[in-house]
DNA sequence: GACACTGAGACGAAACTCGTCTTAATGTCT
DNA sequence: AGACATTAAGACGAGTTTCGTCTCAGTGTC
C-alpha cells in the first residue's frame, strides 16, 4: 500500500501530463487520486502550488538517486565527472515524461530547467558529487566545476551542439579532460598517488 | 496574410496541443490567435464546440488531400487500394500532432477515430476513392470495400497487428489481393500483372 | 472509550468563462 | 468625400468553476 502522499503526487503527475500544470485543478487531482479534498489540503497546505513544488522536488530526488548509483564506484575525478555527465544526459534524453512536458509546456519546462529550477539542480548536484570529488581537488574548485558541468548538461539537453556531445563516454571525456586542466590549473598535479586522470577504465 | 478563420483554427490547434480540448477556453484562443472575442464568435457561432468541430473537419480535409495526390495516377483497383491504405497508414504514423494528442487525450482521440468520427472518415474516404474505383467494380461493392479498409487502417494504426501490416506496399498488397477476391467474388478474373482489372456487371 | 486518519461533501468567496453588446479604429468601395 | 464592412478592445451580467475551510460520519488502532 503506497502512502497517500505518493498517491497524490502520482495523480498530480498524470494530470500534468494530460493537461499541463496551468490547467490542472485540485479537483482534478481529487478525481484522479481518489483521495479526498480535505486530505490533499492537509498533506499539502497551499494546494496546487505546493503540490507541484513537491512534485519537482521528487523528480530531482529520483533523478539524482539514479545518478548516485552510477557513480558509486568511481576511482578518479575524471571518471566521476564523465560518468555523471553521461548518465545525466542519458537520463534526461530517456525521460519520456520530460519529453512530453517539453512538447506541451515548453515555456514552463525550459524555465524549470534554466531559470527557476537551476539553482536547486546545481545545489543537488553539488550535494551528491562533492563528497566524491573532495579527495581529488579543493572544495571551491569542485563546486565551480560541478556548477559549470551541470549548466552544460542542461544546456546541451535543451539544445544539442553540433560540436560537442555528452551522449557517449568518449565524447564527454574529451570535453572534460581539458576542462579539468583549466579549473585545476596547468601546474597542478592531479594525481593523488594512484588516481590519475589518465586512468584507463575497465568495464562498465 | 492568412484569413482570420485560419488564424483562429491554427491558434485553437496550438491550444489543444498544449492543454487538450477539455481545458481550452475561448479566451485562450483569443490570447493565442490575437483575434478578438467578437470576431471569433461571429466566424464560429457556437464557440469552442463549433470551432473544434471545424478543426476536425480541416484535419480530415488535409489528410484526404494528401491521399488524393498519392492515388491520382493509379491504373488498377488493386493499386488504388494498396496505395491508399499504405499512404493513409504512413500519414497517420507520421503525424506528430496526432501522436501527441493520442498521448495526452487518449480517450478523446480514440473516440474521434473509432466512434464519433468514424462515419465521417468513411464518408470522406468514399467521396475520394469512389470515382477512382468506379471503373473497376460496382459502386455498392466499392463502398463496402472502402468501408472495410478504412476501418482496418484505423484499427491497425491504433493497435498494430502481429500478423498484418499496412506499413509497406508488399504487405498491404498481400492483404488486399485476397480481399478483392472476396468482395468481387471467386468468378471474377483479376489480372495484376498488367495492372488491369476485368469485371463484369453482376446482378445482386 | 480515546485517538488519529480519512472520505464525503457543504459552504461562501473569489475567480473564471461564456455569449452578447457597444464603441472606436481601420480599410475599402463608390 | 461619404457609405459601408470588418475588426480590436473590452465592458457587462449570468452562470459556472475553483478555492480553501469546515463539519460530520466512518474506520481502524491502541
Amino acid at each position: 500500500m503506497t502512502s497517500p502522499e505518493t498517491q497524490i503526487l502520482d495523480a498530480a503527475q498524470r494530470c500534468r501530463q494530460r493537461w499541463g500544470i496551468a490547467k490542472v485543478t485540485v479537483d482534478d487531482i481529487v478525481a484522479e487520486s481518489g483521495i479526498s479534498r480535505a486530505t490533499i489540503y492537509r498533506l499539502f497546505p497551499g494546494g496546487k502550488e505546493v503540490l507541484f513544488e513537491a512534485l519537482r522536488v521528487r523528480f530531482l530526488e529520483e533523478f539524482f538517486e539514479r545518478l548516485r548509483a552510477e557513480i558509486a564506484a568511481v576511482t578518479s575525478l575524471e571518471d566521476l565527472l564523465v560518468r555523471a555527465v553521461v548518465c545525466a544526459t542519458r537520463e534526461l534524453r530517456a525521460d519520456s515524461d520530460l519529453a512530453l512536458q517539453l512538447a506541451t509546456e515548453p515555456g514552463e519546462t525550459v524555465s524549470e530547467l534554466t531559470v527557476a529550477g537551476l539553482p536547486r539542480i546545481i545545489r543537488m548536484a553539488n550535494t551528491l558529487l562533492l563528497p566524491f570529488a573532495a579527495p581529488y581537488i579543493e572544495v571551491a574548485t569542485a563546486r565551480a566545476m560541478i556548477d559549470a558541468l551541470a549548466r552544460l548538461v542542461i544546456s546541451m539537453f535543451l539544445a544539442p551542439s553540433d560540436h560537442l556531445s555528452f551522449d557517449d563516454e568518449e565524447s564527454a571525456r574529451s570535453m572534460i579532460r581539458p576542462l579539468i586542466q583549466v579549473f585545476i590549473g596547468p601546474d597542478q598535479q592531479i594525481s593523488t598517488t594512484t588516481n590519475t586522470v589518465f586512468t584507463s577504465t575497465e568495464g562498465d
